[in-house]
This record gives C-alpha cells, structure tokens and sequence, in this order.
DNA sequence: CGGCATCCTTCTGGATACTG
DNA sequence: CAGTATCCAGAAGGATGCCG
C-alpha cells in the first residue's frame, strides 16, 4: 500500500477478514483455539483453566460451535470417569498462522500498554 | 508443536492471544481496521460502505474504542461539509501482519464452505 | 458529511445447581 | 470429569431522527 490513494477495489479482502471473522468472533473463541493448538490435545477442564475467566458454560458453548464448523474435533475416551479430548482438525491447523499473529501481537501489546507484566498471573 | 504431548506452559501464549482479542474482539472492529488499513486513509461513510451490515452508530463507536487505543487516528479536514479521514497510527499498522493472515484464511475459508462466491457481492 | 441521542429488542454471559 | 439447565442482569446492536 503506498501513501497516495489510488484507489483500487478492497472489498473482497476485507469480506475475507470478515468471513474469517464469522467463525472465530467472539470473546473467547480465540483463545480457545489457541489452548488446543499450543497443547495439541487439551481437556475441557485444562481449556476452562487456560482461559482465564471463560465460564464451562461459555466454554462448552463455543467448543461445540467450533466442533460445527469443522475446526475442532471431540475424541472421547472411555476412562472412568469420562475424558473428553479436543483437537484441532486438519482445518483447524490452517489457523496457525493467524494464532502466531495473534499472540507476536499480543506479547508485543503487553509491552506498549504497560502496568500489565506477562509474569504477574503465572 | 510435535505429536507426543511435553507439557509445556503456555499459558503466556494463551494470555497474549487473549490481550490482543481485548483490542479487537467485536463484530467489526478487525473489519474496520482492514478496511482502513487496505485503502491507507479512508472516510466514515466509505469504511460504513466497505463493512457489510455495520451501522453507522456501530462505526462510531468502535472508531472511537479504536482511537483511544490509538490504533487509528482521526484526521478533520476542514471542507464544506466537513470530511473526516481515519488512518492507522504507527502502532495500528503492527496489525498488518494479522490483517493479512485473516484476509489470506478469509479467501481460504470461503472456498471451503463454498456456495458463497467471492465475487457474488462486489 | 459525520456523527450523537433515544428507544427498544435481542443476545451475551455470569452464577448456581444438577446429571451421567 | 464433562458437561446441561435455569434464571436473570446487562451489553450489544438495529432503527430512526436530529444536529452542526
């Protein structure tokens, strides 16, 4: 993009962005995503404690909108009592690189934003 | 990330991703910023153009969030009537990275869940 | 043009309790 | 452990109208 505005057509980029969007707004969903892809498989009960301040509820929710749109998948193993495993699909791992992103971003933003040390909630 | 589950902590990674959602969950604001971010300056009614559904009170109020987080600057020219342009600040431009996965998974996606041709609404 | 104010409905999401 | 169910407050967000 150079600084004089000519001006070419965007819009399909940006309905890209907010296609993308679609399937991954929400306070959490992100995060949740991120939980299962540092880890490769995640439990619900380790994702509830990952995400700091998501309720079960919230969580339970968003899992089963991922699991809708193919991005996730629910393995549940016959343990006593029951484990439940989730795993980023083979389409969900397309999402890595936004989830890199996301968190050079995010690691950087602490930065600039100051008062708010990555090691306090450790 | 290899298959065998190490138990690493993550849970930087996690909060990072979870800080930058703090700046840029809602329903538009990733929207708004690509809209601004592709054509380098642009006006309230454009980006209202360029963002499919948004509503004008929406816009304002995400600019505004935007701007007190100093990812974008507003610019008032002082013409007849008044033209406003808004711009990324140095800081909004780090987000060209992220802009730029979400446009590239965007265009992706949409091929995978299909019936939803890219050129169907331009 | 670029908003802000108001009204009103829908959605979000927390707390709590309960189930297999 | 991994959820589901219910209740309910508050936030999100659309429609419309007004203003400099």
């Amino acid at each position: 993009m150079t600084d004089n505005d000519y001006t070419a057509c965007h819009k399909r980029e940006i309905m890209a962005v907010h296609d993308a969007m679609d399937v991954l707004s929400g306070k959490w969903k992100i995060s949740i995503i991120s939980s299962i892809c540092y880890y490769n498989k995640r439990r619900f009960s380790d994702i509830l404690n990952d995400v700091n301040g998501i309720s079960n509820k919230m969580l339970s929710k968003e899992l089963k909108e991922l699991e809708m749109n193919l991005l996730i998948k629910r393995i549940v193993l016959d343990s006593q009592p029951v484990t439940v495993q989730y795993q980023l699909t083979e389409y969900g791992r397309s999402l890595q690189t936004i989830i890199n992103s996301l968190t050079d971003w995010g690691l950087e933003h602490r930065r600039v934003i100051a008062g708010k040390p990555t090691e306090a909630v450790l």
